[in-house]
DNA sequence: ATCGAAGTTTGACAGCGATCGAACTTCTGC
DNA sequence: GCAGAAGTTCGATCGCTGTCAAACTTCGAT
Protein backbone atom coordinates (compact mmCIF):
# COMPACT_ATOMS: atom_id res chain seq x y z
CA UNK A 1 0.00 0.00 0.00
CA UNK A 2 1.49 3.35 -0.90
CA UNK A 3 2.35 5.66 1.63
CA UNK A 4 0.83 9.11 0.28
CA UNK A 5 -2.10 7.24 -2.19
CA UNK A 6 -3.38 9.70 -4.86
CA UNK A 7 -5.73 12.16 -3.83
CA UNK A 8 -7.23 14.59 -6.86
CA UNK A 9 -6.71 18.16 -6.29
CA UNK A 10 -10.18 20.10 -6.30
CA UNK A 11 -9.42 21.51 -9.83
CA UNK A 12 -9.74 17.82 -11.24
CA UNK A 13 -13.08 17.14 -9.49
CA UNK A 14 -15.55 15.51 -11.91
CA UNK A 15 -19.21 15.33 -11.93
CA UNK A 16 -19.51 12.12 -13.49
CA UNK A 17 -16.85 10.44 -11.64
CA UNK A 18 -18.25 11.69 -8.10
CA UNK A 19 -21.75 10.43 -9.23
CA UNK A 20 -20.20 6.84 -10.33
CA UNK A 21 -18.94 6.93 -6.92
CA UNK A 22 -21.95 7.85 -5.19
CA UNK A 23 -24.71 5.71 -6.99
CA UNK A 24 -23.49 2.95 -5.11
CA UNK A 25 -25.50 2.27 -1.81
CA UNK A 26 -22.64 1.23 0.21
CA UNK A 27 -19.80 4.06 -0.12
CA UNK A 28 -22.66 6.43 -0.07
CA UNK A 29 -23.61 4.77 3.47
CA UNK A 30 -19.80 5.32 4.09
CA UNK A 31 -19.82 8.87 2.99
CA UNK A 32 -22.99 9.60 5.26
CA UNK A 33 -21.24 7.83 7.91
CA UNK A 34 -18.29 10.12 7.88
CA UNK A 35 -20.73 12.81 7.23
CA UNK A 36 -22.90 11.84 10.74
CA UNK A 37 -19.83 11.46 12.62
CA UNK A 38 -18.42 14.80 11.85
CA UNK A 39 -14.87 13.27 12.54
CA UNK A 40 -12.64 10.35 10.67
CA UNK A 41 -13.19 7.26 11.03
CA UNK A 42 -10.57 3.60 10.09
CA UNK A 43 -11.79 1.40 7.09
CA UNK A 44 -12.66 -0.87 10.04
CA UNK A 45 -15.64 1.37 11.52
CA UNK A 46 -17.86 1.63 9.18
CA UNK A 47 -20.72 -0.67 9.11
CA UNK A 48 -20.89 -1.96 5.16
CA UNK A 49 -22.14 -5.50 4.50
CA UNK A 50 -18.96 -6.02 2.50
CA UNK A 51 -15.61 -8.15 2.44
CA UNK A 52 -12.77 -6.20 3.45
CA UNK A 53 -11.44 -6.55 -0.34
CA UNK A 54 -14.49 -5.18 -1.60
CA UNK A 55 -14.45 -2.13 1.56
CA UNK A 56 -10.92 -1.49 0.05
CA UNK A 57 -12.76 -1.34 -3.61
CA UNK A 58 -15.07 1.41 -2.47
CA UNK A 59 -12.73 3.42 -0.43
CA UNK A 60 -10.75 3.94 -3.66
CA UNK A 61 -13.34 4.80 -5.79
CA UNK A 62 -14.22 7.39 -3.20
CA UNK A 63 -10.47 8.57 -2.35
CA UNK A 64 -10.40 8.94 -6.39
CA UNK A 65 -13.50 10.68 -6.98
CA UNK A 66 -12.19 13.17 -4.62
CA UNK A 67 -15.03 12.23 -1.60
CA UNK A 68 -12.81 11.34 0.95
CA UNK A 69 -9.20 11.71 2.20
CA UNK A 70 -6.80 8.64 3.59
CA UNK A 71 -3.94 8.21 6.02
CA UNK A 72 -2.51 6.63 8.02
CA UNK A 73 -2.36 6.27 11.68
CA UNK A 74 -0.55 2.51 12.27
CA UNK A 75 -1.78 0.14 11.05
CA UNK A 76 -4.92 1.91 10.61
CA UNK A 77 -6.24 3.54 7.25
CA UNK A 78 -8.52 6.53 8.51
CA UNK A 79 -11.04 8.46 5.84
CA UNK A 80 -11.78 11.82 5.94
CA UNK A 81 -14.73 13.18 4.40
CA UNK A 82 -13.84 16.31 2.08
CA UNK A 83 -16.91 18.00 2.31
CA UNK A 84 -15.73 21.44 2.28
CA UNK A 85 -14.19 20.95 -0.90
CA UNK A 86 -16.93 19.00 -2.79
CA UNK A 87 -19.45 21.48 -1.72
CA UNK A 88 -17.41 24.02 -3.37
CA UNK A 89 -17.73 22.15 -6.54
CA UNK A 90 -20.78 21.01 -6.10
CA UNK A 91 -22.81 22.68 -4.44
CA UNK A 92 -25.66 21.19 -2.73
CA UNK A 93 -24.79 17.32 -4.16
CA UNK A 94 -24.03 16.21 -0.63
CA UNK A 95 -26.56 17.60 0.67
CA UNK A 96 -29.12 16.15 -1.47
CA UNK A 97 -27.45 12.64 -0.98
CA UNK A 98 -26.31 11.93 2.45
CA UNK A 99 -29.83 12.59 4.20
CA UNK A 100 -28.75 15.73 6.19
CA UNK A 101 -31.09 17.84 5.02
CA UNK A 102 -34.04 16.13 5.96
CA UNK A 103 -32.45 15.87 9.17
CA UNK A 104 -31.92 19.28 9.25
CA UNK A 105 -36.02 20.02 8.46
CA UNK A 106 -36.77 18.16 11.29
CA UNK A 107 -35.14 19.90 13.55
CA UNK B 1 -46.80 0.88 -27.04
CA UNK B 2 -49.02 1.29 -23.84
CA UNK B 3 -51.33 4.49 -23.96
CA UNK B 4 -50.70 5.37 -20.52
CA UNK B 5 -47.66 4.38 -19.69
CA UNK B 6 -46.92 3.87 -15.99
CA UNK B 7 -45.45 6.78 -13.47
CA UNK B 8 -44.86 6.66 -10.23
CA UNK B 9 -46.37 8.86 -7.75
CA UNK B 10 -43.95 11.12 -5.62
CA UNK B 11 -44.92 8.98 -2.53
CA UNK B 12 -42.95 6.45 -4.82
CA UNK B 13 -39.61 8.44 -5.42
CA UNK B 14 -36.74 6.39 -4.43
CA UNK B 15 -33.17 8.23 -4.26
CA UNK B 16 -31.82 4.96 -5.62
CA UNK B 17 -33.49 4.75 -8.31
CA UNK B 18 -33.26 8.07 -9.48
CA UNK B 19 -29.42 8.00 -8.91
CA UNK B 20 -29.09 5.06 -10.88
CA UNK B 21 -30.93 7.15 -13.86
CA UNK B 22 -28.91 10.73 -13.52
CA UNK B 23 -25.79 8.61 -13.21
CA UNK B 24 -26.05 7.79 -16.99
CA UNK B 25 -24.49 10.76 -19.28
CA UNK B 26 -26.53 10.64 -21.75
CA UNK B 27 -29.65 10.46 -19.39
CA UNK B 28 -28.52 13.50 -17.55
CA UNK B 29 -28.05 15.50 -20.51
CA UNK B 30 -31.93 14.39 -21.30
CA UNK B 31 -32.83 16.13 -18.39
CA UNK B 32 -30.30 19.11 -18.84
CA UNK B 33 -32.16 19.86 -21.95
CA UNK B 34 -35.46 19.50 -20.56
CA UNK B 35 -34.59 21.74 -17.97
CA UNK B 36 -32.94 24.54 -20.06
CA UNK B 37 -35.86 24.38 -22.70
CA UNK B 38 -38.89 24.85 -20.22
CA UNK B 39 -41.00 23.10 -22.05
CA UNK B 40 -41.65 19.43 -23.01
CA UNK B 41 -39.41 17.83 -26.04
CA UNK B 42 -40.53 14.87 -27.74
CA UNK B 43 -38.20 11.95 -28.39
CA UNK B 44 -36.90 12.73 -31.19
CA UNK B 45 -35.90 16.62 -30.43
CA UNK B 46 -33.13 15.41 -28.43
CA UNK B 47 -29.46 15.99 -28.96
CA UNK B 48 -28.23 12.80 -27.99
CA UNK B 49 -25.67 10.45 -29.40
CA UNK B 50 -27.53 7.25 -29.56
CA UNK B 51 -30.07 5.22 -31.64
CA UNK B 52 -33.54 5.10 -31.57
CA UNK B 53 -34.21 1.50 -29.62
CA UNK B 54 -31.36 3.10 -26.90
CA UNK B 55 -32.95 6.15 -26.75
CA UNK B 56 -36.59 4.57 -26.32
CA UNK B 57 -34.61 2.68 -23.34
CA UNK B 58 -33.30 5.82 -21.62
CA UNK B 59 -36.66 7.82 -22.00
CA UNK B 60 -38.39 4.35 -19.92
CA UNK B 61 -35.85 4.84 -17.29
CA UNK B 62 -35.77 8.43 -16.53
CA UNK B 63 -39.87 7.63 -16.70
CA UNK B 64 -39.82 4.84 -14.47
CA UNK B 65 -37.72 6.84 -11.73
CA UNK B 66 -40.14 9.76 -11.78
CA UNK B 67 -37.96 12.50 -13.60
CA UNK B 68 -39.95 12.84 -16.87
CA UNK B 69 -43.71 12.24 -17.35
CA UNK B 70 -44.54 11.18 -20.86
CA UNK B 71 -47.64 11.19 -23.10
CA UNK B 72 -48.38 10.89 -26.77
CA UNK B 73 -49.30 14.11 -29.48
CA UNK B 74 -50.19 12.05 -32.61
CA UNK B 75 -47.46 9.73 -33.29
CA UNK B 76 -45.13 11.67 -31.18
CA UNK B 77 -44.22 11.01 -27.79
CA UNK B 78 -43.97 14.27 -26.12
CA UNK B 79 -41.32 14.20 -22.10
CA UNK B 80 -42.19 16.68 -19.48
CA UNK B 81 -39.61 17.03 -17.22
CA UNK B 82 -41.08 16.33 -13.69
CA UNK B 83 -39.12 19.17 -12.07
CA UNK B 84 -41.57 20.06 -8.66
CA UNK B 85 -42.22 16.86 -7.58
CA UNK B 86 -38.51 16.03 -7.90
CA UNK B 87 -37.49 19.37 -5.89
CA UNK B 88 -40.21 18.51 -3.61
CA UNK B 89 -38.94 14.98 -2.77
CA UNK B 90 -35.60 15.49 -3.67
CA UNK B 91 -34.49 19.15 -2.67
CA UNK B 92 -31.44 20.36 -4.25
CA UNK B 93 -31.02 17.80 -6.29
CA UNK B 94 -32.08 18.86 -10.01
CA UNK B 95 -30.32 22.04 -9.60
CA UNK B 96 -26.95 19.96 -8.67
CA UNK B 97 -26.83 17.90 -11.21
CA UNK B 98 -28.34 19.99 -14.55
CA UNK B 99 -25.50 22.90 -14.11
CA UNK B 100 -28.49 25.42 -13.82
CA UNK B 101 -26.72 26.49 -10.56
CA UNK B 102 -23.36 27.63 -12.98
CA UNK B 103 -25.34 29.18 -15.18
CA UNK B 104 -27.53 31.00 -12.19
CA UNK B 105 -24.25 32.15 -10.77
CA UNK B 106 -22.59 33.71 -13.85
CA UNK B 107 -26.37 35.59 -14.53
C1' DA C 1 -55.40 2.08 -48.91
C1' DT C 2 -50.66 3.44 -48.83
C1' DC C 3 -46.55 5.32 -47.51
C1' DG C 4 -43.55 7.53 -44.39
C1' DA C 5 -42.49 9.25 -39.81
C1' DA C 6 -41.94 8.19 -34.91
C1' DG C 7 -41.27 4.96 -31.45
C1' DT C 8 -41.40 0.28 -29.49
C1' DT C 9 -40.09 -4.47 -28.91
C1' DT C 10 -37.09 -8.22 -29.09
C1' DG C 11 -32.82 -10.59 -29.03
C1' DA C 12 -28.08 -10.47 -28.78
C1' DC C 13 -23.71 -8.82 -27.34
C1' DA C 14 -19.93 -6.47 -24.86
C1' DG C 15 -17.97 -4.33 -21.07
C1' DC C 16 -17.94 -2.77 -16.66
C1' DG C 17 -18.27 -3.08 -11.75
C1' DA C 18 -19.42 -5.32 -7.36
C1' DT C 19 -18.24 -9.22 -5.04
C1' DC C 20 -15.47 -12.75 -2.82
C1' DG C 21 -11.48 -15.80 -1.08
C1' DA C 22 -6.71 -16.48 -0.63
C1' DA C 23 -2.26 -14.96 -0.21
C1' DC C 24 0.48 -11.13 1.04
C1' DT C 25 2.34 -6.81 3.56
C1' DT C 26 2.89 -3.78 7.54
C1' DC C 27 2.48 -2.24 11.79
C1' DT C 28 1.71 -3.02 17.09
C1' DG C 29 2.36 -5.53 21.36
C1' DC C 30 4.44 -8.80 23.93
C1' DG D 1 11.29 -12.53 16.92
C1' DC D 2 6.25 -13.85 16.77
C1' DA D 3 1.45 -13.53 16.60
C1' DG D 4 -2.30 -10.95 15.51
C1' DA D 5 -4.73 -6.99 13.65
C1' DA D 6 -5.72 -4.04 9.58
C1' DG D 7 -5.66 -3.50 4.88
C1' DT D 8 -4.12 -4.50 0.13
C1' DT D 9 -3.49 -7.11 -4.08
C1' DC D 10 -4.69 -10.57 -7.29
C1' DG D 11 -7.62 -13.46 -9.95
C1' DA D 12 -11.99 -15.01 -11.02
C1' DT D 13 -17.03 -14.79 -11.20
C1' DC D 14 -21.33 -12.96 -12.33
C1' DG D 15 -25.00 -10.02 -13.03
C1' DC D 16 -26.38 -5.79 -14.83
C1' DT D 17 -26.64 -2.15 -18.20
C1' DG D 18 -25.82 0.36 -22.40
C1' DT D 19 -25.72 -0.54 -27.06
C1' DC D 20 -27.39 -1.79 -31.65
C1' DA D 21 -30.08 -3.86 -35.74
C1' DA D 22 -34.20 -5.73 -37.40
C1' DA D 23 -38.91 -6.34 -37.39
C1' DC D 24 -43.09 -4.41 -35.88
C1' DT D 25 -46.95 -0.97 -34.57
C1' DT D 26 -49.40 3.35 -34.87
C1' DC D 27 -50.59 7.52 -36.45
C1' DG D 28 -50.90 11.30 -40.09
C1' DA D 29 -51.01 12.74 -44.74
C1' DT D 30 -51.89 11.91 -49.45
Amino acid sequence: MARTPTHPDVSQFDLQTVLEALVDPVRRSIVAQLDAAGADIACGGFDIPVSKSTATHHFTVLREAGLIRQYYVGTSRMNALRRAEMDETFPGLLDALTARRAARRGG
